[in-house]
DNA sequence: TGCCTAAACGCATATATATGCGTATACTGC
DNA sequence: GCAGTATACGCATATATATGCGTTTAGGCA
C-alpha cells in the first residue's frame, strides 16, 4: 500500500462518514495540498494515475457525472468515486502493518 | 466588425463548404495559430470571449456536444458553433466595406 | 550487499472552456 | 483634435482529467 493510496482512501472514507459518498481528484488534490502543509504535495499527474491505478485492483469505483450537472455549474466533468469494500479493508490491513503513520508518510532520508 | 469576428465566420463557412457543419473554439484556436505565420496569434482569452459575443449578437448559434461522444474519445466536452444566417450576411457586408482585406487585418502601426 | 528492473513519481503539456484583472485600442462627443 | 469612456485584448489562472517522457525509488534476486 503506497502512501498516496492509504492517503486517498482515508479522505474517502472521512468524506463518506460526512455525508459526502463520493469524491473526485481535483477536489482531492486541493485538500490534500492544504492539509500536508505543502510538504510531499501530490501533482495531478501521480494522482490522476493512482486513481486509475486503485480502481483497476478494485479498491475504488468510478463513474461520470452526470452531464447536466456540470452544464449547469458551468464546468468540466468530474470523475466521481467511492471506496470499495475491498479499498476500506485494504486500507484497514495497511494501518495495521504500519500503525504509527496512518497518513502513510513513509520512510524518507532526511531533507534531500 | 472585428478581425477576429470576421476569421472566425471565415473559417466557420469554409469548413461547412468542406461538409463540417460545425466548430469549436480549440479547433479554430489552432487553425488560426498555424494560418497566420504565428503573426497575431489570438489567446483563448479573446477567442472564447469573442465566440460568447458572437452568439449573443446572433452571428453564431452554439450546442454543447452529446457527452456520450466526448466520453468515448476520452476528452473534454466541446461546445459546437455554427455560423447563422445572420453571421454570414453580416461577413458579406464587411468584406464589402474593406474587400482588400478579407482575413480581417486591420490597421496597425508598423512593428511595435 | 549490490545490481537490475519494474513501478511510481514529477514535470510538462494536451484537451476544452471560461473568467478576473490590468492594459491597449477604438469610438464618441465636445 | 483631444479627452474620456467603453470595449477588446493578453496574461494568468481556474476547472477537470489525462498522458508522454525522463528520473527516482523500491523491491527482488543473486
Amino acid at each position: 500500500m503506497l502512501s498516496i493510496e492509504a492517503s486517498l482512501l482515508q479522505a474517502g472514507l472521512q468524506l463518506r462518514l460526512q455525508g459526502t459518498p463520493e469524491f473526485h481528484g481535483f477536489m482531492i488534490a486541493k485538500e490534500i495540498k492544504h492539509q500536508k502543509e505543502a510538504k510531499r504535495y501530490v501533482t495531478q499527474g501521480t494522482l490522476y494515475r493512482a486513481l486509475n491505478r486503485m480502481e483497476n485492483a478494485g479498491l475504488l469505483t468510478s463513474r461520470w457525472e452526470d452531464p447536466e450537472i456540470s452544464e449547469r455549474e458551468g464546468r468540466p466533468r468530474r470523475r466521481l468515486y467511492q471506496v470499495t469494500a475491498s479499498g476500506e479493508q485494504a486500507l484497514a490491513k495497511a494501518k495495521q502493518t504500519t500503525p504509527d503513520r496512518p497518513q502513510g508518510l513513509e520512510t524518507r532520508k532526511a531533507e534531500n
